[in-house]
DNA sequence: CCGTTCTGTGTTATCGGTAACATGACGATA
DNA sequence: TATCGTCATGTTACCGATAACACAGAACGG
C-alpha cells in the first residue's frame, strides 16, 4: 500500500508541492480557488500529511513532553487532560511518559523524549537524577516543573507550596482543639510532594509546641486506600490517643476512615481526619473529607498556556526569564474535621 | 545554542556518520573498540540523536497511538501504563490522546496521530465516526480495539464482552433471591461499553422473567460517584421497593452506597449493590462492593505484546489476519451482595 | 598460495516536506 | 508609458539520519 504524498496531490491539482504545503497550512497568500481545488484533491486522494517529514524540515516537532509519576492518580490524569486541551488547538501534541515513581526510569524517559525534539518539557516536581537535570537544562527548550514550587527550580514553575498547604491544614486541625496529631505518609519519598507535605505538618505541629512522633510511613509511593487503611490500623494500635490525622492524600484518608468504620471509631468525634488533593472520593465519602483543593486541570492548562506564550514570543524562548505561576491550594473544610456538635462520645 | 549532530560526533571520532549510526544502534558489525570510542565522544559532546530525522529516514516512526475516552479513570490510566511498559523496552513510544467521550474529537485525534505515522493504533471500543473508521482502516497499520470484543471489529481486539459480564453479575443478583433489579448507567452512551453493560443487565433480567423498567440513566459519560449518589436517590424515590442494583461502574456504585448510608438503608440487607471494574474503591468501601474484575494493565500489556508480535513478523503486519485476545472478566463477590446473615430487618 | 567468505567501514542517494528566495502577471502611481 | 509594489506561485537547497550498496583487508579452506 503506497501512501499518497504531497507531490501526488500537487501533480493531481496541477500545482507545485509548495502551493499544496501552503494551502494546507492556511499560509495566506493562496488564491481561494486554488486552495479549494487542492483541498478537494486532498480529500479525493485521502492524503494524510506526513508530519514527521514536515517537522523535520521545519525544525519544529510540534511535540511537548509531559512526565508524571503515575497516570493512575487523578491529579496527573487531570494534568495531562488539561495540557492536551490547551495544546491540541494550537496543533501541538503531547508526548506522555509515566515513571512509576522510579527516578532512573524518569531519566530514561526524559532522554527518549528529548530525542523527539519536543518544543517544551513539562515534568512533575521530583528529586531528579543529576543526568536528568542536565539533559533538561542542556536541551535548550523551556522546562516547566509542576505540582510544587521548588526552592531551586530547573526553569519555569506551575505549582504551589505543598509544605505551606499541609501546614495550613494542620493548623486547621489544631484550631479545632486537637492536640495529639498524626501524619500518614509514604516511605522513600525524598524530594517528592509527599515529603513536602510531611514537612508542613511538622512545621505546624512544632510551632504549636505539640508532639511530633505520630508520623506513620507506610509504603513507597504511590500509596492508596489500602495503605491508608493499614496505616490507620497501625496508628490506632501504636498511639490510640491520637485525636487528629493528616493524610498525604485523599484516597489514603479514605482508607483511614474505613479503618475507623471497621473499628467503630467516631469521625470527627474522636478523631478528625484530613486529606489532600480534593479527589472525588473526598466529597463523596461519609463523612466527607476535609482536604486541600488543587485542580490538576488548572495546572495542566496553565502549563499549556505558558508554553504557548513562550513559543509565540519566539525571541529565544528558552532564555526568557523563568516564570513561576502559583496555583491556588485552598483548604476545603468538610465533615471529617467539623467541630463536633452531636454525639460527643467519651 | 547549536545542537550537536551525528556528523559532529563522526568528525570528532574520526569515522563516518554511518559508523556512528551503527554504533548507537548495536547494529552488530562494529569493532568493539570503535564503538567504545564513539560512545565516549557521544558522552563528551552530549550528543542526543534526532529521532525525528532517524524515523524519517528509516520510515519507522517508533510511535504507537493510543486513544482513550478519559485518563481520569483507572481503567484507561492502567491501560496506558501497561502499554507503555510493554512498548518502552522495545524502543517504541506512546502517543496518547483522550477524547473526553466526544466522537468528533476522537476523529480529529486519530487524524492528527496518523500524521505521525504510528506503527500501530490502539483505540478504545466506541461508536467511531465513519471517517474515523475509514482513516484507521486506510492507514494500513495494525489497529487494535480494546475494552470490548465488538461484533464487527475494525482489526485486532483485546477485550471481553461487557454484555456477558454484566449479565453474569445480574444473574448473581438474581441467584441471591433478588427480584426487583435496577440498573444505574449513563445517557448518550450509544455504542459504548456502558451501553453493552446495560444490555447485559436487561438480557439477564428478561430471561429470568423479571421487570425491566428500573433503569436509571443519569448523565452523559463519564459518570462518577456523585452521579451514582444522585441516581440512587432518584431510584429510591421512584422505585422504593428495589432490592438490587447493578451500577455501570464501581465509583458509581460507591456513590449509590453512600446515598444509602445517608438514607440509613441496609446494604446488602435491603438492597444489594454491585459495580463493575474492580476499582480500588470497590475493595475499600464499607461494605466492600461486588464487582467485575478486569485488569486495565493486562489489556494494555496484551495490546503492547500483540503489537510487538505483529511488527516483528514483518511480513506485511497489517494484512496478518485479525486476532482477538480475550481478557478475563470475572465476578468478584464481596459484602455488598453477600447473602444476608445478620440483621435481616423488615 | 590463491580464491572465497566474512568483517568492518565508507559512499551515495534518498526519505517528504518546508524555508528562503525567485519570478511573472497585474494594477497603481507618477 | 515607465516604474514600482503586490500577489500568487514556482525553484532550489536543504533538514539529519539511514538503507543499500560498495569496498578493502583479514580469515579461511582446499
Amino acid at each position: 500500500m503506497q501512501r499518497v504524498k504531497m507531490s501526488d496531490v500537487a501533480a493531481a491539482a496541477g500545482v507545485s508541492t509548495m502551493t499544496v504545503s501552503r494551502a494546507l497550512r492556511q499560509d495566506g497568500r493562496i488564491a481561494p480557488e486554488t486552495r479549494r481545488k487542492i483541498l478537494r484533491v486532498v480529500r479525493d486522494l485521502g492524503y494524510v500529511p506526513d508530519r514527521m517529514a514536515g517537522s523535520f524540515s521545519s525544525r519544529r516537532s510540534g511535540f511537548v513532553g509531559l512526565l508524571v509519576p503515575s497516570l493512575n492518580n487523578t491529579h496527573f490524569a487531570e494534568t495531562a487532560a488539561g495540557l492536551q486541551n490547551a495544546l491540541h488547538p494550537a496543533g501541538l501534541q503531547m508526548l506522555l511518559g509515566h515513571t512509576n515513581y522510579q527516578k532512573l526510569l524518569a531519566e530514561q524517559l526524559i532522554a527518549t523524549m528529548l530525542e523527539r525534539r519536543p518544543e517544551a518539557m513539562v515534568v512533575t516536581f521530583d528529586d531528579h537524577t543529576p543526568r536528568a537535570r542536565r539533559l533538561l537544562i542542556e536541551s535548550g527548550i523551556p522546562v516547566i516543573e509542576i505540582w510544587e514550587a521548588p526552592a531551586k527550580p530547573i526553569g519555569h514553575v506551575v505549582g504551589f507550596s505543598n509544605r505551606r498547604a499541609a501546614a495550613a491544614m494542620t493548623q486547621h486541625l489544631i484550631d479545632l482543639g486537637r492536640r495529639r496529631l498524626a501524619f500518614i505518609g509514604e516511605t522513600d519519598d525524598h524530594g517528592t510532594r509527599g515529603a513536602e507535605r510531611r514537612k508542613g505538618f511538622l512545621d505546624a505541629v512544632r510551632s504549636a509546641g505539640l508532639e511530633t512522633h505520630r508520623v506513620i510511613s507506610t509504603a513507597p509511593p504511590p500509596i492508596g486506600m489500602m495503605q491508608g487503611r493499614d496505616a490507620m490500623t497501625a496508628l490506632l494500635a501504636q498511639h490510640p490517643d491520637t485525636d487528629a490525622v493528616l493524610c498525604v492524600s485523599d484516597p489514603c484518608a479514605f482508607g483511614a476512615i474505613s479503618a475507623c468504620h471497621v473499628g467503630r471509631i467516631d469521625i470527627p468525634g474522636r478523631i478528625a481526619i484530613a486529606g489532600f488533593g480534593n479527589f472525588e472520593i473526598s466529597a463523596c465519602s461519609v463523612p466527607a473529607i476535609s482536604t486541600i483543593a488543587v485542580s490538576g486541570i488548572d495546572i495542566g492548562t496553565a502549563a499549556g498556556e505558558l508554553i504557548l506564550n513562550l513559543l509565540r514570543g519566539d525571541g529565544a524562548p528558552a532564555s526568557a526569564k523563568p516564570q513561576t505561576i502559583l496555583i491556588d491550594a485552598a483548604i476545603e473544610v468538610r465533615d471529617s474535621t467539623r467541630a463536633v456538635r452531636r454525639m460527643a462520645r467519651r
